[in-house]
DNA sequence: CATTTTTGCTAACGAACGTTTGCTTAAATT
DNA sequence: AATTTAAGCAAACGTTCGTTAGCAAAAATG
């Protein structure tokens, strides 16, 4: 059987302090607030974990691991330009409202870590964004897409109007993850695509 | 000519605070931090302010009145939904371009307000969202909007899009307020037009 | 020029911060 | 049952926080 109660106290704190992170801030988040939520002292908590930093450190972390490892296999993949936007912007919205807690703090607290590791997120942050262009870019060139995109100038818009999914979304809310991929890549594409009469009747 | 410096002062130390607020957040910008900036010891900044706090609310307080006072007359113009629209995405861009620190803090810090003047904020901000919205659901009724878009999702869209802005522009970058406002704007109507030929040529 | 007001300094306040220490209890291992 | 290991507490460390008090220089006002 293993051990039972060993990781699960450090989950259980990396998930707290995962929500606090997101709902106040790093620097608006203490060491005993996160204790506090779960019943401990503050100081108790140093038992599971070496600093507050490497606390934010691991759910940055987990999140870029999350974002890049969802994208990766579908831009990889042997699909069209328009089915990859489609599969792409559903595995965005599927990591944040499934991981949303840390996709607000991978979003919105990246600056409070240390250069070195703030360097680190930005990059893979940044290789994301390339992955992301890639697939416009080699729609343009599929002549399925408007040639006069301003390619990296889209992507931020699609990839910012995505990220704020993760700060409004409520899991019991009215909107299920995949309606709302539905909406968004459906009005999205219609802004890329050329313009081609439609194929469906209505 | 009046007094000369008096009001200098609070308005270099508003500036300063909306620039540190911006960058390093509320929580993570100490009283020292601004008063560093100009050279100054922490307490002497209270020769000129009350607290901390009302640094924060006048930036936020100016940001949201700057974005209203901006789309109210547009959305009450005798103008076409399009037309509408067309000028609120550049009057918003104008604000977040204009306004950039004040936009960031408006959109970011709010948290930290005092419960009181956080629901003053999350009020006006419902309010103006509000706003955007009459325009996408006027262009529906009037026919030039797709009947099947969900307003507040998209509208939620599309200020997200466009607040995201306020995050990474850079006045001395490549692209001018104008020219995102274009791209945005072109982009943006091709998802929400119905489809219909092209009225101009080219 | 005298005086009031503004501006800034130094120093300190009490509170909260992240973190460490030493001790105790509970659990797991032999 | 004895012993090692893990988990948690209470208290304190040194630092930083927002803010205040008392005093000095500078500017504006009469």
């Amino acid at each position: 059987m293993a051990r039972r109660t060993h990781g699960d106290r450090r989950k259980t704190i990396l998930r707290v302090a995962g929500r606090l992170f997101s709902q106040r801030g790093y620097y608006g988040t203490s060491i005993r607030d996160i204790a506090a939520a779960i019943r401990l002292q503050g100081g108790s908590l140093y038992a599971h974990i070496a600093s507050k930093e490497e606390l934010l450190w691991e759910i940055v972390d987990e999140a870029a691991q999350a974002f890049l490892s969802s994208l990766e296999p579908i831009v990889r993949s042997g699909r069209s330009p328009v089915e990859k936007l489609r599969l792409a912007v559903a595995a965005h919205l599927w990591v944040v409202t499934e991981r949303q807690d840390a996709a607000v703090v991978f979003n919105h607290e990246w600056k409070a870590l240390s250069p070195r590791r703030r360097a680190d997120i930005l990059a893979r942050r940044d290789a994301y964004e390339a992955l992301f262009r890639e697939i416009l870019q080699e729609g343009i060139e599929a002549g399925v897409f408007r040639a006069d995109l301003n390619v990296p100038l889209i992507t931020r818009f699609i990839l910012t109007a995505l990220n704020g999914v993760a700060v409004w979304y409520r899991p019991k809310g009215p909107l299920s993850p995949e309606q709302i991929a539905e909406a968004f890549t459906d009005w999205v594409m219609r802004g890329l695509r050329r313009c081609e009469p439609p194929e469906t009747s209505g």
